[in-house]
DNA sequence: CAGAATCCCCTACGATACTG
DNA sequence: CAGTATCGTAGGGGATTCTG
């Protein structure tokens, strides 16, 4: 008897892959290495505004969720790689889609808000 | 000159659209209304867990983005229909590849991630 | 170089109670 | 019914400093 997974069951486990998904950084890390493997300096540079907390912060969770691998070389300097799992592999065409969409439809987006906002700002 | 949308650039206004779609709730509510229009109440019972005041807030948000339509009817009860606009229906795409990559992997991620606790939690 | 540790703020969110 | 208003708290995340 299979279990139907289902995201909008709240006591579903894969409800927790939205806050995975949701999370910005996460997109955006994944999202960078879609190249090719990074050091954790080039991360850091790739993905602006991000601290060192939360960049290791949120690598450690996609590695713990099996979406990006952590391989050390021991060398003097130090220096540590990161890249995408088959798993994490499979989450690129998400991003790519939602990169795409956020693009497409950005503008529209901007207008409804001006629009919507001059619409209420009526009110003093 | 066209300038190119860059959800990756930080100060780009599309990397905004991430913070919607990154948001649990937009993502819970828009599909909930793939079907059709709800109103408040139904809307409050097909998205378990959200509080009154999350809902309201996420729906103004949803609708000053122009991804949703909120309808006032006149009559006594009051009766608001929440609906999609064209702007929100295009994203459905995306939330649907969003559910069906959740429930596909999630099976994949809770195994990775017991593996990465088992192999982490050896240092007591 | 890659991160661990610490401090601290601030606000996002939940729970509850009230109203047109 | 469809919300607002208020309060309280946890913790997410930034800045900074230190280390193997």
């Amino acid at each position: 008897m299979q279990v139907e997974p289902d995201v909008f069951a709240k006591d579903c486990p894969s409800r927790q892959l939205l806050d995975r998904i949701g999370d910005a950084w996460s997109v955006l890390i994944v999202g960078s290495l879609s190249g090719g493997s990074l050091r954790y300096t080039e991360l850091a540079q790739r993905v602006p505004g991000v601290s060192p907390k939360m960049l290791t912060q949120t690598l450690r969770g996609l590695e713990r969720d099996g979406l990006v691998t952590r391989t050390v070389h021991a060398v003097v300097p130090p220096r540590v790689d990161y890249g995408l799992t088959s798993l994490g592999c499979s989450l690129l065409g998400l991003v790519g889609a939602l990169k795409e969409w956020a693009e497409q439809h950005i503008g529209d987006v901007v207008e409804a808000r001006e629009a919507y906002d001059s619409r209420t700002a009526v009110k003093v």
